[in-house]
RNA sequence: GGGCGAAUAGCUCAGUUGGGAGAGCACUUGCCUUACAAGCAAGGGGUCACAGGUUCGAGCCCUGUUUCGCCCA
C-alpha cells in the first residue's frame, strides 16, 4: 500500500485535479427536487469590465463556504453564477480601446460598436469564470447567466412594460445628473460627493426699484446667468421687507423676483441665495414651488449655451473666470471666502456632474418602496450584521424617483417606440410592426438604454427563468442569503428587494450577509490608480493555492468589518496548509498494517486518556463550529479549526500517539483508528474552507463515498464528550509544560532524559501512573516515581507545583540553588498576587451575596487549589533557604 | 451638518448574554527530537484612546471628549 505523500504540499496539481473531478461528475449541479430542502444562492454578478480582485475573492469564498456546508448537510444546494454587462463601465473600456485605434463609436456606428462590446464581453466574461473556478467555487455552471442574455433581456422588457402599464414608469423633464465625459445621465446614487476646497463668492444684485441691493453667496457664479429668482427664508427679519420685490440680475440685466422659501438656510452665507432652477436640485424645487422659469445656461458638453449670451461656447470653468472678472469690474463682486464643500462627481470617471434639465425615464419609487420597507421591518428579510438594517431603511424611506434611462449604447434598449407619423408612444415586448394608433409603420425605438442596475435588480428571479413559471422558481425562490459588500446595498440589494416583492410577490432572499472590504496593507482601498496596491487573486492562487487564499480571507473576516490584506498572513496560512498536509502524512505513514476494512466504530470504553481527550474535544469543536457557521461567524470558525488542528491535534494528540503507535496489537490499532477518525472528521469540517487539500487527504484516507464534497456533515456524538478526560489531560499537559519549563531554564540538554519524582495527593496518583508513557515521552523523562504528598521530599532538585502535584527533578550536578530560588520566588509572587485578588473578592460580602452562585463557587475552587500550590511553594522555599 | 464603524502587545487583529486579557506575525533562548526548520520547545511584552457614571465586579453597558475611516445631505 503506497500512501506516502510528498513532504511539502503542492497545491497546484492537487487543485486542478480535483476541480476537474468535481466538474466531471457534475457534483455542483442541482436539480429541482420537491422532496429536498432547497438552499439557493445567486452570485453578485461581477462586471465584465475586467478581472476579479480580492474583494471578489472574499465574496465568493464566503458564498462557497456556505454552499458547500449546506450541500454537505444534505440540502439541495444550488449556486447560480454569472456576470453583469456593466453598462457605463464596459462601454468606457471599449471606447478607450477604440480611441487607441484612432476611431470612436460614432464613427463605426451603433451596430459595429455593439459587436465590439460583445467581443469584449466574451473575453473578459470568460476570464472571470475561469477565475471563479480557480478559486474553487462550486457554482452550478449549467445555470450560468449574463444580465444581457436572452432570458434576462426578456425579463427586463417584461418588467419595464408591466411597470409602464401600471403607471410606475414615466417619462418627463426633470433635473438629472449629467456626466459630461460619459455623456449620459446618472441616477442619484451614481453621483459621489467629494469634499473639495472651493470658494464662496458674494455677489450684489441691485434692487429694481430704489437704491440698495441684496447680497447673495454662491459657489457656482457662472450659473447666475440662468438665475430666475433670489430666495430668502420666510422668517428672516433681515429680508422680510424685500420679499416680493425685484432685483436686476447683473450683466444679464434681467429682472427677477425675491421669493421666500423654507429651503434657504438663514445661517449660511448671507442668508440670501440665487435661484437657478435649471442647474441645482434645490433651486429646481424652489422653481417649481414658485413657478419660476428654467433657463439652461450650461449644456450637455459642459459649455455655456446660447442663453449665456456673450459667454456662449465657453467651457464652464473658463466662463466662471471671465464672468468673475466682469462682475468685479461692474462692482457686483463684493468678496470671496474659502469654503470646503461637497461636489458631485461621476462614480465612474470622477468628472464633476452637471445638473441639467432633461427628458428622461423614471421609476416611481414610493409605491415600490413601501412593501420593501415593510419586508425588512417585520423581519422577513434580515441584515447581518443587524446595523445595516438602519442604513437600508433610512435610504428606502427617503427614496426619490429612479432615473433609469442612460444615453449609452451598451445595455438593454428601452422598449418604447415612437410613431413618426402620429407621435404615439408605444411600449412593446417585441418590436411592433405598425403603430397601433394610426397604423403607420415608421416607428423609431427610443435610442437610450436602461440603467445597468435595472437588470441586476431582477437577478434572483430572472436567472431562474422568470417570467415563465418555472420549476426552479417554485423550488429555489426565495434564495437563502445574499452575500455582498456594503457598497452596493442601495444600488443592488434594495432594488432586488422591491423588484422581487413586486414581480414575485415574495422576498428575493431571507438574509443579507454584508462583509467588509479587502484593503491594502496600509488600510486603504485598493484602487486602479495605485496599481502597486492591487494584488491579483490569481497570482496568489498560482503561488500559494486557492485553499490558502480562501482560508486567509475567511480567517480575517469579522462581521461587516473591513480587513487588510497582508502577504505575511498568506505565509502563515500556507504554513497551516503544510501543517495539515504533514499531519496527514504522519497518519498515513503509520497505517501500513492498518486493515483496509477495519470496523471504525470506536469503543468509548476502551480508550486511552489521550484518545478520550481528543475525541471529546472533537465533538465540542464540531458543535461549536456549526454554531459559528449558522450565525455567520465565518472568521471564528476558521480560527477555531486552526487552533484545534495545530495545537490540540498536532502538538498534543499526535505527539502522544507516537509512543502509543510503538505498542503492539489492539492498543496500536486503537490509536490508528482514532487518528484516522479525527483527521477525517477534521477534513470534513474544513472542507468548505479548504476544499482541495481536504479532498486530497480524505481520498487517501480510508473513507466511504465518492467525494468529500458530498460527504455528510458531522454531528457531535454525545457519548464521546468526556469532561473527566479533558480535566485529566489538562493536568498532564500542565505538568508537561512545567517540566519543559524547568528543563529550559536549567539549560538541560534537550536530548537528555531526566528523572522525575511526583509527590501527589492520592486522587491524582493514578492519573500520573496511568499516563506515564505520555509524560516520559513528552517531558523527556528517563523514569518517574509517584509518591504520597507526605513522604520525604528529595533534597537537591528543581521544583514546580501544578494543581497540587509537586514535581521534583533531581538534576544531578545541575541544580543551581540560586536559580532555583529565583524561579520559585517569581512563581510565589505570581501566586501571591492572584491569591490576594481572589481572597479579596471572596471576602467582599457584596460579591458573595450578589454574584451568581456558580461564579462564587468557581472562584472558591480556584482559590482553594491556589492556596495549596502557594503553600507548597512557600514550604519549598523555606527548605531551600535553610540549607 | 446627520448617521455608522474603529481605537486592545512593536505590527495586523480576535474577544457572542459583564465574572480568568488572547491569536498570528515580529522579538529572545535552545533544538535538524523519524509528520512538518513552511517545523518543535521555552520565554519576554498590554493604564484595553481619554474622562465620568451604572454595578459586588466593566475591554464589554450608559454619558461626554479626542483621533482615524466610511456613508448620507
Amino acid at each position: 500500500m503506497d500512501r506516502l505523500l510528498p513532504k511539502v504540499y503542492d497545491p497546484k496539481t492537487v487543485e486542478e485535479k480535483w476541480y476537474r473531478f468535481w466538474l466531471e461528475y457534475d457534483y455542483f449541479h442541482a436539480e429541482v427536487d420537491a422532496k429536498a430542502k432547497p438552499y439557493a444562492l445567486v452570485i453578485p454578478p461581477p462586471n465584465v469590465t475586467g478581472k476579479l480582485h480580492l474583494g471578489h475573492a472574499l465574496n465568493n469564498t464566503l458564498q462557497d463556504i456556505l454552499v458547500r456546508y449546506h450541500r454537505m448537510k444534505g440540502e439541495n444546494a444550488m449556486w447560480i453564477p454569472g456576470t453583469d454587462h456593466a453598462g457605463i463601465a464596459t462601454q468606457v473600456k471599449v471606447e478607450e480601446e477604440l480611441a487607441k485605434e484612432g476611431t470612436n463609436r460614432q464613427e463605426i456606428g451603433r451596430e459595429k460598436f455593439l459587436e465590439r462590446v460583445w467581443q469584449w464581453k466574451e473575453e473578459y466574461g470568460g476570464t472571470i469564470i475561469r477565475q471563479l473556478k480557480k478559486l474553487g467555487s462550486s457554482c452550478d455552471w449549467s445555470r450560468e447567466r449574463f444580465t444581457m442574455d436572452e432570458g434576462c433581456s426578456r425579463a427586463v422588457r417584461e418588467v419595464f412594460i408591466r411597470l409602464y402599464e401600471k403607471g410606475l414608469i414615466y417619462r418627463g423633464s426633470y433635473l438629472i445628473n449629467w456626466c459630461p465625459k460619459c455623456a449620459t445621465t446618472l441616477s442619484d446614487i451614481e453621483v459621489e460627493h467629494q469634499d473639495q476646497a472651493g470658494r464662496l463668492w458674494h455677489l450684489r444684485y441691485p434692487l429694481a426699484e430704489g437704491e440698495g441691493y441684496i447680497e447673495v453667496a454662491t459657489t457656482r457664479p457662472e450659473t447666475m446667468l440662468g438665475d430666475t429668482a433670489v430666495a430668502v427664508h420666510p422668517a428672516d427679519e433681515r429680508y422680510r421687507r424685500l420679499v416680493g420685490k425685484k432685483v436686476i440680475l447683473p450683466i444679464v440685466n434681467r429682472e427677477i423676483p425675491i421669493v421666500a422659501d423654507e429651503m434657504v438656510d438663514p445661517e449660511f452665507g448671507t442668508g440670501a441665495v440665487k435661484v437657478t432652477p435649471a442647474h441645482d436640485i434645490n433651486d429646481f424645487e424652489v422653481g417649481l414651488r414658485h413657478n419660476l422659469p428654467q433657463i439652461t445656461v450650461v449644456g450637455f458638453d459642459a459649455r455655456m449655451t446660447e442663453a449665456a449670451g456673450k459667454y456662449a461656447g465657453l467651457d464652464r470653468d473658463d466662463c466662471r473666470k471671465k464672468l468673475l472678472a466682469d462682475l468685479e469690474a461692474g462692482g457686483y463682486l463684493v468678496g470671496e471666502e474659502p469654503l470646503s464643500h461637497a461636489v458631485g462627481t461621476c462614480y465612474r470617471c470622477e468628472t464633476v456632474i452637471e445638473p441639467l434639465i432633461s427628458k428622461q425615464w423614471f421609476v416611481k419609487m414610493k409605491p415600490l418602496a413601501a412593501p420593501a420597507i415593510k419586508a425588512v421591518q417585520d423581519g422577513r428579510i434580515r441584515f447581518v450584521p443587524e446595523r445595516f438594517t438602519k442604513i437600508y431603511l433610512n435610504w428606502m424611506e427617503n427614496i426619490r424617483d429612479w432615473c433609469i434611462s442612460r444615453q449609452l449604447w451598451w445595455g438593454h434598449r428601452i422598449p418604447i417606440w415612437y410613431c413618426q407619423d402620429c407621435g404615439a408612444e408605444i411600449a412593446a415586448r417585441e418590436e411592433p410592426e405598425a403603430c397601433p394608433k394610426c397604423g403607420q409603420t415608421s416607428l423609431e425605438q427610443d435610442p437610450d438604454v436602461l440603467d445597468t442596475w435595472f437588470s441586476s435588480a431582477l437577478w434572483p428571479f430572472s436567472t431562474m427563468g422568470w417570467p415563465e413559471e418555472t420549476a426552479e422558481l417554485k423550488h429555489f425562490y426565495p434564495t437563502a442569503v445574499l452575500v455582498t459588500a456594503r457598497d452596493i446595498i442601495f444600488f443592488w440589494v434594495a432594488r432586488m428587494i422591491f423588484m422581487g416583492l413586486e414581480f414575485m410577490e415574495e422576498i428575493p432572499f431571507h438574509e443579507v450577509l454584508i462583509h467588509g472590504l479587502v484593503l491594502d496593507k496600509d488600510g486603504k482601498k485598493m484602487s486602479k490608480s495605485r496599481p502597486e496596491t492591487n494584488i491579483d487573486p490569481l497570482d496568489v492562487i498560482e503561488k500559494y493555492g486557492a485553499d490558502t487564499l480562501r482560508f486567509t480571507l475567511a480567517t480575517g473576516t469579522t462581521l461587516g468589518q473591513d480587513q487588510r490584506f497582508q502577504m505575511e498572513k498568506i505565509d502563515g496560512i500556507r504554513n497551516f496548509s503544510n501543517k495539515i498536509w504533514n499531519a496527514a502524512r504522519f497518519v498515513l505513514m503509520n497505517l501500513e498494517d492498518y486493515p483496509e476494512k477495519v470496523e471504525e466504530r470506536v469503543d468509548p470504553s476502551a480508550l486511552s486518556l489521550a484518545d478520550r481527550y481528543i475525541l471529546s474535544r472533537l465533538q465540542r469543536v464540531t458543535a461549536e463550529a456549526e454554531g459559528m457557521l449558522n450565525r455567520y461567524d465565518l472568521g471564528g470558525f476558521a480560527n477555531l479549526l486552526y487552533e484545534f488542528i495545530w495545537s490540540e491535534f498536532c502538538d498534543w494528540y499526535i505527539e502522544m500517539a507516537k509512543p502509543a503507535l510503538r505498542l503492539e496489537g489492539e492498543a496500536k490499532q486503537r490509536t490508528q483508528t482514532v487518528l484516522v477518525t479525527v483527521l477525517r472528521q477534521i477534513m470534513v469540517l474544513l472542507h468548505p474552507y479548504m476544499p482541495f487539500i481536504t479532498e486530497e487527504i480524505w481520498q487517501t484516507l480510508p473513507h466511504q463515498g465518492e467525494t468529500l464534497m458530498c460527504a455528510p456533515w458531522p454531528t457531535p456524538d454525545q457519548r464521546f464528550i468526556d469532561e473527566q478526560a479533558e480535566a485529566e489531560m489538562g493536568l498532564i499537559m500542565n505538568i508537561t509544560r512545567a517540566i519543559r519549563n524547568i528543563r529550559a531554564e536549567a539549560g538541560v540538554d534537550p536530548g537528555r532524559k531526566v528523572e522525575a519524582i511526583f509527590l501527589t495527593p492520592p486522587a491524582k496518583q493514578s492519573i500520573l501512573t496511568a499516563n506515564q508513557l505520555y509524560l516520559q515521552t513528552l517531558a523527556g523523562l528517563s523514569k518517574m516515581e509517584v509518591r504520597d504528598s507526605d513522604t520525604v521530599k528529595p533534597a537537591k532538585a528543581m521544583t514546580a507545583v501544578v494543581e497540587g502535584v509537586e514535581i521534583y527533578l533531581p538534576l544531578a550536578g545541575m541544580v543551581d540553588l540560586e536559580l532555583e530560588l529565583k524561579r520559585l520566588q517569581k512563581e510565589q509572587a505570581t501566586l501571591e498576587t492572584e491569591r490576594r485578588r481572589l481572597s479579596g473578592k471572596l471576602a467582599n460580602e457584596q460579591f458573595v451575596a450578589k454574584a451568581p452562585p456558580a461564579v462564587v463557587e468557581k472562584e472558591r475552587k480556584k482559590l482553594a487549589t491556589l492556596e495549596i500550590d502557594y503553600a507548597k511553594i512557600k514550604a519549598r522555599l523555606a527548605e531551600l533557604s535553610q540549607d
